[in-house]
DNA sequence: AAACAGGTTTAGATATGGCAAAATCCAGTT
DNA sequence: AACTGGATTTTGCCATATCTAAACCTGTTT
């Protein structure tokens, strides 16, 4: 009945597993489907479907053959704990060691999983116990809470609307780069301005600069809508 | 024919093996045995075996059977790279967030495998690129160049003998934690005072303290002998 | 109701690293 | 030269996490 958490007795695979059914569960509440994780995981269904069963077995998710996969709650937690070292670590890189912030991701992929609950607590004190990253991204408190602002895709936007760019899906270090080429970094205000039909480009602008944005990229992004 | 790393395509256990032969080859210059290595490794001697094949095929040891075996060029190359993961770790973690130094070592244990190499060029560079860590033992350098002055263990040292109590083997924490509440830390002078026989107490100098040492940690302790 | 197309699961195989038990080698006695 | 004890290797097994190919559901279309 304590809070201790059961990260150190869990492999890399497990946590990944977590952490990608957690995104996937975020996105549209509903189950997710073994594809849908095979395709975030990069492996095949077959692997995936026997990963969910060692997961159920572990009380981590309840998985209904043919239907979907939801983590429990001890699966929740587990999933947010992974989280919130990976958010650390980005910050923790990005503030202390200069890494740029289209190689944070990829760095903090491998370290979130070996990251010790000390070391993670002395991190998290040298950056002030941060509760968000600087891009507005809430980083998971140690007990298991956050509050994770709902994001659309800005290729589902309509035009006119506003919102701010958050993240591109799994920080896509390509796609972030690109965009930082063209001055777009996570946290900037925009606006739809036109959208071409047939997953035609998409016009939006970014202070006073329109930007035409291709589907896959537009897909990428991820928007908090502000009107 | 580069000085390109063969790091990343080597799993977690080839280094650390690769870097259990480079230690016990220092201590004597003789070839390693499968009971030495599985002793430190802390398998049985069937797996040490089973990874020194492994290794051998990999052109990073040569194994003669029953004979022991011995680092290769790119194994030793292999070593180095990760000791000086390993020493660069430690040495961050203590000076950056003070992690206590009887736990940086177990930290940079598993730290040193996730590594990137962009990560250990800034980690060098934030420490203004160390040759040495707060102990004096040597960093290797990127290009895998160590100068390893030789240690004796304190248990092997005659009545009389001065020297600099340089590390204890493995950096066994709880050796390190009782020390250091004796006020005995790496880089602290020692003469030795008096040997009982039958593996009995050792009696040395530190400062002017006299401290009696028993067998098992008199034998952990390595010192660079000064006369 | 039967068939079809996807998605999903099972079955059987692979590579890593580990262990225990049995077989084998080596060196130092008798 | 045979014996013997400790070290070493071989053999056969386990667990993890992945794959391919084959079998199997499910919902929809015919």
């Amino acid at each position: 009945m304590s809070t201790h958490s059961e990260i150190h007795e869990t492999s890399s695979a497990v946590q990944d597993y977590a952490k990608a059914i957690y995104a996937l569960e975020q996105r549209a509440d509903a189950p997710v489907s073994t594809n849908a994780l095979a395709g975030r995981m990069d492996v095949t269904a077959a692997s995936a479907t026997s990963m969910v069963k060692k997961l159920d077995g572990l009380g981590l998710v309840t998985h209904v053959p043919y239907r979907g996969v939801r983590l429990t709650e001890p699966g929740r937690r587990l999933a947010l704990e992974v989280l919130r070292h990976h958010r650390l670590l980005e910050l923790y890189l990005a503030e202390t060691l200069d890494v740029p912030w289209d190689r944070v991701h990829e760095e903090a992929e491998v370290l979130e999983h070996v990251l010790s609950e000390e070391l993670e607590a002395l991190i998290a004190a040298k950056l002030g116990n941060p509760t968000h990253d600087p891009h507005g991204d809430p980083i998971p408190s140690p007990d298991g809470h956050v509050e994770e602002l709902a994001t659309s895709s800005l290729q589902e936007l309509q035009p006119g609307a506003r919102g701010v760019f958050v993240r591109v899906s799994d920080s896509d270090s390509e796609m972030l780069r690109y965009l930082a080429e063209r001055g777009i970094t996570p946290g900037a205000a925009l606006e739809v301005i036109d959208r071409q039909p047939f997953d035609g480009p998409l016009f939006a602008r970014f202070g006073d600069q329109v930007h035409v944005l291709g589907g896959d990229l537009a897909r990428a992004m991820r928007v908090e809508v502000t009107g």
